[in-house]
RNA sequence: GGCGCUAUCGUCUAGGGGUUAGGACGUGAGAUUCUCAAUCUUAAAACCCGGGUUCGAUUCCCGGUAGCGCUACCA
């Protein structure tokens, strides 16, 4: 083992350690917040590491997907790691616990039954006979090739109290003769989740180990096995979980997609966006703030806003998304700059078939920035100023509210005369087509509706000058015609 | 079953021995506007239950209940 010696003054280093059995899910992401909040908030450093000691069920790709999503999110870390490459030092550190009692062997075939039923009856804290067999005994079963697990010998009959102070749920103590026996090593040599964990969190120099509340009983095992490496204990903080409106912990059989972040990120979700929601469940500022930026977040954090009950994220089957992540993304697209809006919203219309010039773009965008929730709804705000023929639309639509098609007629024709001959900005058009209303005698209303309906081919738009500025001239005067034309049609 | 954790509007939360229990999302109504959106105003909506402590508990303590977690040679 390297320096066991922390001092209290030690730098602050947090770490974040997926096991990689699949997507990353918001869960996670939001465990990786919190760490990476943390470490910013105090200068310290952010550390990934990749549990992926579970050789059944880790893959490559998830690997890769995680990094897709933490990348996605934009959050960097400092320091990167792969347990798997560090099994000697895990099977080293196991040894030295034995070799100081701290763990002995047992020969007990591995537990297959239900384990439900075992626990019925009360917990299982260790195998008999296993605990006290001798040394010799136990060296030579083991030379002789006999299959063993190591485990940890839990201190028991001395009424020992196992002690620490939780960042977010404050003290925290459990009887140490109310802890099980727990594996150090499967009897394939491979370390347990709990002993991998623990000897790189202590050769790591992790100062302090923020995760899922899901953990917080496993932090009295944690402990013990700190004591076994003659190391301190870093500070521990439990994060409260993110449960489904069922009230069940987030999972990815049981929930699908709505659990992983490519979901919300495909769904054209802002990634400081989400960031935002996620700090916001099961944490507070106490200041009734709740669109924050990064800077701001990470200024404002503090374990003291964690909250300490589990939080409902609010999806339901025909609504994937929290309508507070909705809600905070619409916030975040109002809050981006034409330019930044524009640039994220280009691969999206070049998916959905359109070829926008960036120009043109750049023009539209602030015409749908207050008008969208998702980067996706992009498209359907505004892709009738990309079409060159607009989809059919019922000729009725054409028809102001009081009015007849004869009235929409005479609207259209008396528009198209207008925008001939008018220049094309806004505050021109503006004036002549108020007076053109005021002409005809009617109001701005009844003016306007056949005109957006002939332009944009729908009822709700955005405003009307702004569009036939955007649209242009000559485009404008064809789709007036044509809604003429289709007017006919209806007489 | 054992152990641990938790409990404020539907949801996210603030608060805290005496408050009209605050904000936000969502929902309803209204205002504004060329539609939609945005914005503004407004309404309905909560302290799990029972004991105790106290002049007074939603707040502190205990119990109950419920939910969640752990109880694997998963992580």
């Amino acid at each position: 083992m390297p320096d066991p010696a922390p001092s209290s003054s030690r730098a602050l280093r947090v770490r974040f350690a997926p096991s990689p059995t699949g997507f990353l899910h918001v869960g996670s992401a939001r465990t990786f917040i919190f760490n990476w909040l943390c470490a910013r908030h105090n200068h310290g450093t952010m550390i990934l590491r990749l549990d992926d000691t579970d050789v059944e069920r880790n893959t490559e790709a998830s690997v890769q997907s995680i990094f897709e999503g933490l990348r996605w999110l934009g959050l960097d870390w400092d320091e990167e790691y792969r347990q798997s490459e560090r099994l000697e030092l895990h099977r080293e550190a196991a040894f030295q616990i034995q070799k100081k009692n701290f763990a002995y062997r047992d020969f007990t075939p591995a537990h297959t039954g239900d384990s439900e039923q075992s626990n019925a009856q009360g917990a299982w804290l260790f195998n008999p006979g296993m605990r006290e067999l001798r040394r010799e005994e136990s060296d030579r079963r083991a030379a002789a090739g006999e299959p063993f697990a190591l485990r940890y010998r839990v201190p028991r009959g001395e009424g020992r109290v196992l002690r620490f102070t939780d960042g977010v749920y404050g003290p925290q103590s459990k009887l140490a003769d109310e802890v099980e026996d727990f594996a150090l090593l499967r009897s394939d040599g491979m370390p347990t989740y709990h002993l991998a964990s623990c000897v790189d969190d202590a050769d790591l120099r992790i100062s302090h180990i923020i995760r899922g509340q899901d953990h917080l009983t496993n932090s009295f095992k944690h402990l013990l096995i700190f004591e076994g490496l003659g190391v301190d204990p870093p500070q521990f903080a439990h994060l409260p979980l993110l449960v489904a409106p069922d009230g069940t912990k987030l999972s990815k059989r049981r929930h699908g997609p709505v659990v992983s972040v490519t979901t919300y990120r495909d769904a054209g979700f802002l990634p400081q966006a989400f960031v935002n929601f996620l700090c916001l469940l099961g944490w507070s500022p106490k200041n009734d703030r709740e669109f924050m930026t990064l800077d701001e977040l990470t200024g404002a954090f503090t374990f003291e806003g964690v909250n300490r009950a589990n939080a409902v994220v609010n999806f339901t089957d025909t609504d994937p998304f929290d309508p507070k992540a909705v809600w905070l993304n619409a916030e975040h697209i109002r809050a981006l700059r034409v330019d930044d809006l524009s640039r994220l919203v280009q691969p999206i219309f070049e998916q959905a078939g359109f070829h926008p010039s960036p120009e043109k773009l750049h023009a539209v965008t602030p015409l749908i920035r207050e008008r969208i929730k998702l980067l996706c709804d992009a498209v359907s705000a505004a892709d009738f100023f990309f079409v060159d023929q607009l989809v059919p639309y019922d000729p009725a639509e054409l028809i102001p509210q009081k009015g007849d098609a004869a009235l929409a007629l005479r609207v259209l024709q008396t528009a198209e005369q207008v925008l001939a001959t008018t220049p094309f900005d806004h505050d021109s058009l503006d004036k002549a087509l108020r007076e053109a209303a005021a002409s005809l005698g009617i109001k701005a209303g009844p003016m306007f509706q056949p005109m957006r309906v002939a332009v944009c081919g729908r009822k709700n738009a955005p405003p009307l000058f702004e569009t036939l500025v955007v649209l242009g001239r000559e485009v404008c005067l064809t789709r007036i015609r044509q809604a003429e034309e289709r007017l006919q049609t209806l007489a």
